[in-house]
DNA sequence: GGCCCGGACTCAGAAAAATGCAT
DNA sequence: AATGCATTTTTCTGAGTCCGGGC
């Protein structure tokens, strides 16, 4: 789990969200912080190893990416990333489609009327009814303009995979069907990306669907089931049995045997009992949950050795839930939801030493939940015998529904897929401010460097938090709750703690040295060297200041933005990242991948240039718990074919002899033939799998999905697959190309972000 | 007029589920 | 063809960022 990675072991004590006014100044002394919070030996070794690999893996990106960060000591316009010359390219500030398609208008019955209660029928569901006799895909319209234009993920629910075996003919016509099928959608897609935008702030013109599902109510133990308390059978009561068994469930888990995780959990389960039951359990060491765990373990392994049918069974239900619940319709367009289902019942598990983990969270009612569609719309139906907490009708927002949680108090929304328009949309607006910072960081990089000289306190402390956030791609880091969330910080909360400067390090002058916990309590560790002036900088904001005290004392996010805003609209710390992470992609995918490559090593090239992004964000992850056996096994695979390719080599030799002996054989040419194909085939395999044990190990640590889908431009993606002649599919899974429909569409091989 | 608080949204890794692949 | 294991994809929900409204 995540917590175990890195959690604590970053230099670093207790949070100390000041407010401003609270912040001392960097003349003034400052008040004695809490000693460094201890870390276990055991978490300590964890995290040394972590770091280590860490910096062994930057060593080996940089050296095989031809260093995207050199480490170069004299001035950060070494840094090639800085370097950048700004490449001349049509503006196209006014973020239109780049290509293709000329501007489609918006029918004009389109915008306002959407389909309307008075009809016997809800929309969706006779949009579903209809379905289930015609085909809908080869519809374009209804007759209220709705176009479908998905159909459930799943097609082989449709066409059960009979029992039967299936012939050749009978697979490729499967195979045919898929594509024609996936053809069919693909042209059914709604091009929002061609169609004008709608006025600022307004999300949608038209929102209907059917509220989200609830999971289902708990159900008592069956009776041979029992919990003990101090060695004796107690029957529970509904509510603190359902609460037992939440904790049961995770006794395999490490949280179970942290302390504040079940000092939260009993106090909150004492709050589900009885008072007979209260007075009772009165110790969380003398309570015996062993029997609800295992039953819960043997309902996951029969969920596992579950016959076909059953699971065919089981595939159908939850389809149709999706078909029912999944979905939603927006200004005449049929669009998957993202997260339709209420979040279950269950124990908080916060990230790394979260204060609450453990804590309960709450069954949600449909009282709690509050409705968002469009006031013509069918209403959603509450679950019988329950209201919703509201239903509004606000099209300025794009969720569907929301309700509080109850442990952190925070909303909670149920938002639509990031295959939708309203998602895509912002992607794209995303990337385009990103080109857009790309077109003036030079001027904007020659400013702050001035800015570092400045007579003011905040702006120095400014210049050298952007400074760090362009070069590092550092989080913006806003202020946080004491005690309300694990203490991670980013740029703007960095605390003298989190960093130790080195006048010398390994042969660099002026080093700094971060270590810290990020965002998921993600560690990041790193030893920079940086301009002198920075350098100069940090000793001052430093000077009389006591570990846990704030670093940029005179500055915060809404400060730092502030002044972004003003020199770019639109811009903010995030977008560094960013343009950061895709200027990285397009730098590396050139310097790394060649036409001339075969297909394997240049998806080996493009995953280098992802890690690159990867190791620049600090996107890590636990390496799989089989990560060393399954490197193992692709050896010992990778020797025995080279065996392989050994014997088919002197077989290739001896069968060429035999040719010379008996000359013009052909009978013996056609068998040197065969041979030479059998070494090309073996080579050809070999060489694939040595270059899948090469990516694997480089990617032992590093997380590639969370850069690829959020912060590199699909774009640039695109536009390489199709200059190195790459299928895309390569690239990005269903999924991927779904969310990116919009980037795949309109982009060709010249893009250049 | 600034600051603080909470709403709305993006981003994040873990875990579950589905799929692929070897035997 | 069935099984079992590895890998990939999807789901889940917590953790950030940023902004605007109210005091």
């Amino acid at each position: 789990m995540g917590g175990e990675k890195n959690v604590g072991q970053a230099k670093g004590g207790k949070a100390k969200a000041k407010t401003p006014r609270q912040r001392l100044s960097d003349k003034e002394g400052a008040s004695g912080g809490d000693s460094p919070r201890k870390s276990t030996k055991a978490n300590k070794e964890r995290t040394e190893a972590t770091a280590k690999s860490q910096r062994a893996e930057k060593v080996k990106v940089q050296k095989k990416v031809k260093a995207f960060k050199t480490e170069s000591v004299e001035s950060f316009d070494d840094d090639v990333r800085f370097n950048l010359a700004v490449k001349e390219e049509p503006e196209d500030g006014d973020f239109v489609p780049e290509k293709r398609g000329k501007k489609r208008k918006r029918p004009e019955d389109e915008p306002m009327e959407g389909p309307s209660c008075s009809s016997a029928t809800p929309t969706l569901n006779r949009k579903l009814n209809e379905k289930d006799e015609a085909d809908p895909r080869t519809e374009k319209n209804t007759k209220e303009g709705i176009k479908i234009e998905k159909k459930p993920r799943k097609e082989e629910a449709e066409h059960p995979v009979t029992t039967k075996k299936k012939s050749k003919e009978e697979i490729e016509a499967a195979k045919a069907l898929k594509i024609k099928k996936r053809e069919e959608e693909e042209q059914q897609r709604w091009r929002w990306w061609e169609e004008d935008k709608y006025e600022d702030g307004i999300k949608w013109k038209f929102l209907e669907h059917r509220g989200p599902f609830f999971p289902p109510e708990y159900q008592h133990l069956p009776d041979n089931v029992n919990f003990y308390y101090n060695g004796k059978v107690v029957k529970l009561g509904l509510a603190a049995e359902e609460v037992a068994l939440f904790f049961a469930q995770m006794l395999d888990h490490e949280y179970t045997t942290k302390d504040v995780f079940r000092n939260n959990f009993f106090k909150d389960w004492r709050k589900e009992m009885t008072l007979e039951e209260r007075v009772l359990i009165s110790d969380l060491n003398k309570c015996d949950f062993r029997e609800l765990h295992t039953m819960h373990k043997e309902k996951v392994e029969a969920r596992k050795v579950m016959s076909k049918e059953e699971k065919l069974v089981m595939k159908g239900t939850n389809q149709k839930i999706v078909e029912e619940y999944g979905f939603c319709i927006l200004d005449h367009h049929r669009e998957r939801i993202g997260n339709f289902k209420i979040e279950p019942p269950g124990l908080f598990r916060g990230r790394g030493e979260h204060p609450k983990q453990g804590m309960l969270k709450k069954r949600i009612q449909p009282e709690d939940v509050i409705i968002n569609c469009a006031k013509k719309s069918c209403i959603p139906e509450p679950p019988a015998g329950h209201h919703w907490k509201e239903v509004r009708h606000d099209n300025t927002v794009t969720w569907l529904a929301s309700w509080t949680e109850n442990v952190q108090g925070s909303c909670k929304y149920v938002m639509l897929n990031p295959s939708s328009k309203l998602k895509g949309e912002k992607d794209w607006e995303k990337y385009e401010v990103a080109r857009r910072l790309k077109s003036c960081v030079n001027g904007i990089r020659q400013q702050y460097q001035q800015d570092i000289k400045s007579k003011q306190m905040e702006t120095r402390q400014r210049a050298v938090a952007l400074y760090f956030i362009d070069k590092l791609a550092l989080r913006a880091g806003n202020e946080k709750e004491e005690g309300e969330t694990a203490d991670t910080v980013g740029c703007c909360s960095l605390r003298v703690e989190h960093i130790t400067l080195h006048d010398l390090l390994e042969d660099k002058d002026c080093v700094v040295e971060f270590d810290f916990l990020g965002k998921d309590c993600i560690r990041y560790y790193n030893k920079v060297p940086v301009t002198k002036r920075v350098f100069k900088n940090l000793k001052l904001f430093m000077k009389n200041k006591e570990p846990g005290d704030d670093l940029f004392d005179r500055l915060n996010t809404c400060l730092l933005n502030k002044h972004l805003s003003s020199l770019l609209p639109g811009l903010t710390a995030k977008v560094f990242r960013t343009f950061n992470a895709s200027i990285t992609l397009q730098e590396q995918l050139q310097q790394l991948s060649n036409m001339t490559d075969n297909p394997a090593e240049k998806l080996l090239s493009y995953n280098r240039a992802n890690r690159a992004v990867a190791v620049l964000c600090n996107h890590q992850r636990v390496p799989p718990k089989t990560f060393d056996q399954s490197m193992a096994n692709l050896q010992s695979k990778i020797d025995g074919r080279r065996e392989q390719l050994a014997l088919a080599k002197s077989e290739l030799k001896l069968a060429k002899k035999e040719v010379k002996a008996h000359s013009s054989d052909s009978k013996l040419q056609a068998v040197v033939e065969r041979k030479k194909k059998a070494v090309q085939r073996c080579e050809e395999q070999l060489m694939k799998m040595e270059v899948q044990a090469t990516n694997r190990e480089e990617n032992k640590q590093i997380a590639l999905g969370t850069s690829k889908l959020n912060y590199l431009d699909p774009r640039i993606s695109v536009a390489w697959c199709k200059n190195m002649e790459v299928p895309l599919d390569k690239i990005y899974n269903k999924s991927q190309r779904d969310k990116f429909a919009w980037a795949v569409d309109m982009t060709g091989a010249d893009f250049i972000f």
